[in-house]
RNA sequence: GCCGCCAUAGCUCAGUAGGUAGAGCACUCGGCUGUUAACCGAGCGGUCGUCGGUUCAAACCCGACUGACGGCGCCA
């Protein structure tokens, strides 16, 4: 048995294969009949003629349909006229199952694909799509392992908020309120006492009510937290990393690139180290270059991100935002007042934020101090400020996007197209 | 939560100044030995999202509701 990719080849050129798969297309003109078969690897023109096989098998392989399931086997050979450079001249045949009809034909709408997503994940677009985002999962692990970083498991089911505000789902636990994880990184932050340099990937969940193309209730984020580290060390990791992993897709997935339409000149510019803008010349650079408003303290929404990020051909980082616009935990920056030790990380093309990240107060009074001007209880969070008793040290982290990753990655309009299942406000099926 | 847009055949969409609905694809049958989302002929296929209102008459006008998509805010 022969995968489908491996076959289309000169070295295969009139040996006999045998493969097995769905139908994709299939088209007759009566005595020949022509049946693209696809499996995880690719499709490939099999031709059913009355030279190899007798009037009833013509019958039957002239009406199979879309997505019924067969083993063909045959004689592979190079022709130009097929879809893939190379056909299979069946001889003989297995049929798995014979669908009626497949839903999904030539007219797609969005609604419809998306209550027919167990079968659109079919479509070679997607499996393309769904094999540049088990690369970026792998490339994500493997570059934290290649770099001491330990992979650990953070609890779903928590008790305390990681950002405040009211964008937790709650569910029941044995009669008790308790909420799904928005983020991880407390626990994180836990470890690094243990690990020094941890990394996680594990759902976060958020009941904002967003609509837009880059928000899901549900989203794969990747999250890693180093003892030791300002955030300028977080940041150079971080550029490296997304260098990486860019990389291990154009490595690995050109082909898939290629299908979904997807530039692979636009990736190869992705090269570490990617400029750091402070967000105060950020605004400047913003109202002098690109022609907008914005003020000092205003916060950067959809709009600014897309409008800044469409000037760029590879990710940046702005650093320094000010105080009040970033949650309690980040470090204030001792040379600019005001200011934090934080970073996000924008990717280009108009796509905006993947990463955020930064610096963690150490000291316990401070931590105390920032928790309650955001008027947050202390005790709920004991054990979060207890690492600040118990030998604190200076620490850095961040919190990455998978999804958002893999859309800017592929190229793709809506996040919604980056995942499988996605989970949105108004969808939970299938 | 707010704003916008949409809902007609299994799918994608037309539709008339308000007068009882149409195409392409899919499916079924027939034709074709090199197709490329094949092509040609025929057939099958609809309480025009739901409820209410205006009218002699509503898919079309009005209202509410439901569902879906997009945008904002929030964030990754």
């Amino acid at each position: 048995m022969e995968k489908i990719h491996d076959i289309l080849s000169d070295k295969f050129i009139n040996s006999e294969a045998e493969i097995r798969g769905w139908v994709y297309r299939i088209r007759s003109s009566g005595k020949i009949t022509f049946i693209i078969l696809r499996d995880s690897s690719g499709i490939i023109q099999c031709v059913a003629s009355s030279d190899n096989l007798n009037e009833d098998q013509m019958r039957e392989l002239s009406s199979m349909t879309v997505e019924s399931s067969m083993e063909v086997s045959g004689t592979v050979r190079k022709d130009d006229r097929a879809i893939t450079g190379y056909e299979l001249a069946i001889k003989s045949y297995k049929i798995y199952e014979r669908n009626e009809n497949f839903p999904i034909t030539k007219d797609l709408g969005e609604e419809f694909l998306l209550d027919n997503r167990h079968l659109w994940i079919r479509s070679r677009e997607f499996t393309s799509v769904l094999k540049i985002r088990s690369t970026v999962f792998k490339a994500f692990a493997d570059f934290f392992y290649n770099n001491s970083y330990y992979q650990v498991q953070a609890p779903m089911f928590v008790s305390t908020a990681t950002e405040g505000g009211s964008t937790l789902f709650t569910v029941d636990y044995f009669g008790e309120k308790v909420n799904l994880t928005q983020s991880s990184q407390f626990y994180l932050e836990t470890l690094i006492y243990s690990l020094e340099k941890v990394f996680t990937i594990a759902p976060s969940f958020r009941a904002e009510k967003s609509r837009t193309r880059r928000h899901l209730a549900e989203y794969w984020h990747a999250e890693g937290e180093a003892a030791w580290y300002s955030n300028e060390d977080m940041m150079k990791d971080e550029e490296k990393l997304i260098e990486y992993i860019v990389n291990e897709v154009i490595k690995n997935n050109s082909e898939d690139l290629n299908i979904i339409g997807r530039d692979i000149n636009v990736l190869k510019k992705i090269r570490a180290p990617f400029e750091r803008i402070k967000y105060r010349d950020l605004i400047e650079m913003a109202n002098k270059k690109f022609g907008m408003d914005l003020k000092y303290g205003d916060d950067l929404g959809a709009d600014e991100e897309y409008n800044i990020m469409i000037h760029f051909d590879r990710p940046i980082f702005v650093t320094n935002y000010p105080e009040e616009l970033k949650t309690f935990y980040h470090k204030p920056d001792p040379e600019n007042p005001g200011e934090i030790l934080c970073h996000d990380m924008l990717a280009p093309e108009g796509y905006g934020e993947v990463i955020g990240g930064g610096e963690r107060i150490y000291d316990l009074n401070e931590l105390l101090d920032r928790l309650k001007k955001n008027n947050l209880n202390p005790e709920d969070y004991y054990w979060y400020v207890d690492l600040r008793k118990y030998g604190s040290i200076p620490h850095s982290g961040f919190g990455l996007g998978l999804d958002r990753l893999v859309t800017w990655i592929c190229g793709l309009k809506n996040i919604r197209d980056s995942i499988p299942y996605p989970r949105t406000v108004r969808r939970v099926k299938p």
